[in-house]
RNA sequence: CGGGGUGUAGCACAGUCCGGUUAGUGUACCUGCUUUGGGAGCAGGGGGUCGCAGGUUCGAAUCCUGCCACCCCGACCA
């Protein structure tokens, strides 16, 4: 086969920027670290979004949609959440644009400017506590469930298709609580939520836990994090959820009044999953063939593909290929019938390996003679011819044990990458020759884990929840220390 | 934002150092014939403001100045 990627092996970072663009993802724009999705990544998400939304309407969560633009003043009244996003934001300062005075283009209208300047959204909390203050009076009013799908902007010095770029596509929640507890469980209740997700859906293993106070979201008094592990032995933060505790409510002055009728500030979470997911779903799953999707998320599930010779067969061929088409989308399977005439069924062959999808069916005359076809799976590269009677039950079976595979090979693949040590040295070494995750004691400092991030580039990924409680020693002050917590080099 | 690199056909590149035919190769595209259970072969054909704007020169893809974009490495981040 004709090789269109560069191998993992040879370089990661390359292997998965051809990936992205040879499978027809996404692009980079006209526009300096903003990315096109291209229908088939778009497919992808929106599968994604689908699941995700369903599953945060069985939380008693409901969609909303607050402005794209935020007067900069909000920005000013949380000053950690400032602290975190001030610098990195688009701003709004003009409203016009003129003709130039060489009629050659246009220009920005100077005497169109903003009285107070907008700025993009970086995030919502702002704009959405600014809201809620009208909303809530009484504890009658709460909860308050909400969640929007947007876009939001991060001027990102360095950008990676889905990684990382200015400009991506995401969900936030934000919720409003009477009380603190509540708060806390829903915080808890999300992270669970896309743990869930990307287990089940994703087919992507992943550890929860909290955030340190390094890594924790500005503004917010805990952050849980989902971690998943890459094949390069990188972790990848795939979703995190916020308790916000009264920050929020105290800024934007949203008070209530309780059962007692005393007045309290509201206590808050916010949560969220982006358009990395994508990232994460390619670089953990897929090979140097190409992409491998897990069966739930593929926007193919079952690509047929036609072999013949002569007009008469490809007749007989496509026929046949409706039939099992029809089959196979009763049982809600997506499938797609390629029956195009101008390529090859090599190149076919290649062309949907490289996107992923999880089966292929291959019919020719040999199999109508015999009432056989043949079944490819994408995870394991293996071919079958099986009987053409009852494919489509067949099918259905396989689609799952193909979801199973690719979770359990990547779990394996995580577990086997979860190195313990206790030592200095031996963290250092971990890091640089097997990379992967290590657990290791910390003596609870931000100042010691600063400086494990200067020397070794690693970072606390999690607190992991329901974490051992051991008697151990720093790894890098000696100091007393109950638990290991979650180093990995990080995206 | 700092360091490095690259912009030439849809894509990947050569040519640039040392200015001088009609700007070339692979791939993709179009036509025809042959092939056909893993990216087919042969023949013919079409496609270029050489990133943009100035400048030097008889003459610029090539030299000079400025700008823009993208990629890689760092600091920041989901």
């Amino acid at each position: 086969m004709a090789k269109v990627l560069t191998s993992r092996k040879e370089n990661y970072a390359q292997w998965y920027n051809d990936l992205v663009i040879k499978a027809g993802l996404a692009e980079n724009s006209a526009v300096r670290g903003s990315m096109v999705i291209k229908p088939y990544g778009y497919a992808i998400w929106e599968k994604m979004q689908a699941q995700l939304d369903r599953m945060f309407k069985e939380t008693g969560h409901e969609n909303a949609y607050f402005p794209l633009f935020i007067p900069k003043s909000f920005f000013s009244k949380e000053a950690d959440h400032v602290e975190g996003f001030a610098k990195e934001c688009a701003v709004v300062t003009h409203y016009r644009l003129r003709n130039s005075e060489d009629g050659k283009g246009v220009e920005v209208d100077p005497t169109a400017k903003l009285e107070e300047e907008l700025i993009v959204r970086p995030t919502s909390e702002t704009i959405i506590w600014n809201t809620y203050k009208n909303w809530i009076q009484s504890y009658r009013d709460l909860p308050i469930l909400v969640n929007q799908w947007a876009n939001v902007v991060r001027w990102e010095m360095r950008t990676r298709l889905f990684l990382r770029t200015a400009e991506f596509l995401w969900q936030e929640g934000h919720t409003a609580h009477a009380t603190k507890q509540e708060a806390v469980d829903e915080t808890r209740q999300m992270i669970d939520v896309y743990a869930q997700f990307a287990r089940e859906h994703m087919a992507l293993p992943v550890i929860q836990g909290h955030k340190s106070e390094n890594e924790r979201f500005a503004g917010a008094l805990d952050t849980l994090a989902i971690e998943a592990l890459m094949q390069d032995g990188k972790a990848l933060q795939a979703g995190t959820s916020h308790f916000l505790g009264q920050n929020f409510a105290k800024a934007f002055d949203v008070t209530f009044a309780n059962k007692e009728g005393k007045v309290d500030h509201v206590w808050a979470t916010s949560w969220g999953v982006s358009t990395r997911l994508i990232g994460g779903l390619i670089m953990a799953h897929s090979d140097d063939n190409g992409l491998v999707l897990p069966p739930k998320l593929a926007p193919i599930q079952v690509v047929i593909v036609p072999i013949y010779r002569s007009e008469e067969q490809y007749e007989a061929v496509v026929a046949k290929g409706e039939e099992i088409r029809k089959q196979l989308l009763k049982h809600g399977i997506s499938v797609k019938f390629d029956k195009r005439d101008t390529q090859k069924h090599g190149w076919k062959f290649a062309e949907y390996e490289l996107k992923g999808v999880p089966v292929r069916l291959a019919l020719g005359m040999r199999d109508i003679e015999n009432g056989t076809i043949e079944v490819a799976r994408r995870d394991t590269l293996k071919k079958e011819v099986m009987p053409m009677e009852g494919i489509d039950e067949k099918i259905v079976a396989l689609l799952d044990e193909i979801q199973d595979n690719i979770y359990n090979k990547a779990l394996d693949f995580r577990d086997k990458s979860i190195h313990y040590v206790d030592t200095w040295d031996e963290f250092k070494d971990t890091l640089e020759n097997k990379g992967g995750f290590i657990m290791a004691h910390w003596d609870g400092t931000a100042e010691t884990e600063q400086k494990i991030q200067e020397q070794t580039k690693a970072t606390i990924r999690c607190i992991p929840f329901d974490n051992k409680q051991e008697e151990g020693k720093c790894i890098l002050t000696g100091k007393p220390s109950k638990e290991r917590v979650l180093f990995a080099k990080a995206y």
